[in-house]
DNA sequence: GCACTCCTTTATCTATTATTCGACAAATAC
DNA sequence: GTATTTGTCGAATAATAGATAAAGGAGTGC
């Protein structure tokens, strides 16, 4: 590739690790700029702001997993509420930082991040449902679908929203594929979602 | 009481509402003294810096929380899972602020939360620890183990780590104990716990 | 009245923030 | 070769950050 992209590459790695560690405010331009070893004006050339930098991370990771989720919607035949916990899990396992630093930024309540992801949610949020309750119905979701699937979203996230409790220390493919097993059998127990979905 | 304690318990409860809304690094002093009615060195003058503000928040909440894991532990006969899932989340949800800006400044990586509130952590996961699994047994915690305590308690923060998907619009007493009642018994469907209990 | 402590204010200091500007180099187009 | 776009750099700007110093005010004890 063009010396282009391997700056902005660079850039977006290593703000990705920063925002993980520190924060979208916690972490400065200038800290991106010193630890990818580039200029900081290049920051605002290529991602226009900080915000923007942000943005091309965030984009970067909902693309794929909504195209994950709807996927999953389309093949009709041979879902399971297993395999697409697997899928999820794994997907976003393998994005580890950026999932975490996501879900955080959005649970402030100011911050662009919400206006800009907002979408995103309400897309996975509707996809859910479907998935989950009741397939390809308008009908609106009531107070107990609404926890469950909050309960649902919260087995899915623990891992990256509670990075003390629990890091991958190797992050290899073989222990990913060990961590996606181990968590997606656990939660295999978990049987609200199928006595609701039954109820209907 | 005399007017220190009043201007004091202002700036606690501004500041436990713009972290909440805007983070701690989102959130400066001149915000909170503004938004208090106060000068802004004051707040100098009774934390002794905005971290020491951080603090103090951070006390008030897990001081109590882990009292409440603790009078649980002691009272061996009666003890069950449901009653402890009850029991905590009616603690959280009636600190709901604050229960949500203390876990995510703890998924923050260098912030001197992780290190003043590690303390805290360690306690609550190993009560979490003798409560569910084996009881005053010194037994290292093994992987699927972990990963339960990491469902678990994912389950019990989900509220509070996702407020998009879940924001009580009352939040009366009334309200809370329906939250309380709803939420917990779609936990009670999540069996993993039981399992590994019983595997002992 | 005097000394003392506690609370509050005004003003200021230093550091850091995101962003922008103008210049320079290197590659590409023609 | 010349012109133009594309990438890079150093410097500067204006705003804001947390913290502090010095002094005034209010109440209390004596």
């Amino acid at each position: 590739m063009n010396r282009q992209n391997v700056t902005r590459d660079k850039v977006l790695d290593v703000a990705c690790r920063l925002f993980y560690s520190n924060g979208f405010k916690g972490t400065s331009v200038r800290d991106i700029a010193k630890e990818a070893n580039v200029n900081v004006s290049l920051i605002s050339y290529y991602f226009n702001s900080k915000q923007g930098l942000f943005e091309s991370l965030a984009v970067s990771y909902f693309e794929p997993y909504l195209e994950i989720l709807e996927n999953e919607q389309l093949s009709e035949v041979d879902f399971t509420i297993d395999s697409l916990v697997r899928k999820i899990l794994h997907y976003k396992q393998t994005n580890y930082q950026l999932s975490c630093l996501l879900y955080r930024e959005l649970s402030l309540n100011t911050i662009f991040a919400k206006e800009m992801l907002v979408t995103y949610l309400a897309k996975e949020n509707h996809l859910f449902s479907q998935l989950l309750f009741q397939k390809s119905s308008h009908r609106e979701i009531n107070y107990k679908e609404k926890l469950c699937l909050l309960q649902f979203k919260g087995l899915l996230n623990a891992p990256f929203m509670m990075p003390n409790d629990f890091m991958d220390p190797y992050f290899t493919e073989a222990s990913i594929n060990h961590f996606v097993k181990v968590y997606s059998e656990l939660m295999s127990n978990y049987k609200s979602v199928q006595k609701l979905a039954a109820r209907v």
